[in-house]
DNA sequence: CATACATTTAAACATATGTTTAAGTGTATT
DNA sequence: AATACACTTAAACATATGTTTAAATGTATG
């Protein structure tokens, strides 16, 4: 239980708050998972992962961008876990992992796009 | 409604599911949300935020950052509308918006804290 | 086994981001 | 009005990030 020495005393209760502030080190790992929705590109690729499995050329062919643009972020979205990928001949599929935190995300876009957009 | 023209044909509709991609820019405006939070010190400043008000000195000696740089975070998140500010004499006190987006990225938070340290 | 296709990797580049240091602004106190 | 305090701004910097182009890898097909 650290002491935090704050310069200035107000009438709260900081302190106790203080105590359960998540470390740096948990803030850092949580927000590689959000870093993943951070950028417009990669959302996009992973809204579509969530809503279908496809290989890298129809991915970028549906992103109007290059295959190796798609293939780098597929890259990142695999290495966070996000998403899964299996090889069927030639071609790689990627989806959405089977996993909590990616359905979490999952269900946040799904959300967080209505909260943006509601008239849709 | 656009044409999507992908590359290669697999069993699936994906036609109907490109139809409802997000565009561009409604992704590009929901990832800047999660910008906010896609940065370890930002997310804790925001965590710190999201349960008490606090002026600059001690969000900065709670983090343990000097006073510009969690200026600086305070500023991006203000201009994302997820926190606000107010002016008490000298102090400038910060704490998290009352909207529904700031709402919703608090809930977040609180989840996807438990989700990663599931013994807390 | 040579060729074409699907994807990844690597190098190069431009841009964005986070932090520091120093200077500037605004508010209170004497 | 001079000084101290709280905060912001600006400049400078290092690092990270996203994209392109070209080359490399892996897989199927004639």
């Amino acid at each position: 239980m650290k002491k935090h020495n704050l310069p200035h005393e107000h009438g709260q209760n900081v302190e106790m708050i203080l105590e359960k502030l998540p470390t740096v080190e948990e803030c850092k790992m949580v927000a590689e998972i959000f870093k993943q929705i951070s950028d417009g590109t990669r959302l996009r690729i992973l809204w579509l992962l969530c809503h279908c499995e496809e290989c890298v050329s129809n991915i970028a062919a549906a992103m109007e961008m290059s295959d190796p643009a798609v293939s780098h972020h597929l890259k990142t979205l695999k290495n966070t876990g996000l998403i899964v990928s299996r090889r069927d001949g030639k071609e790689i599929y990627y989806k959405l992992a089977d996993t909590q935190v990616a359905e979490y995300i999952h269900q946040i876009c799904e959300e967080i796009f209505e909260m943006k957009c509601p008239l849709k």
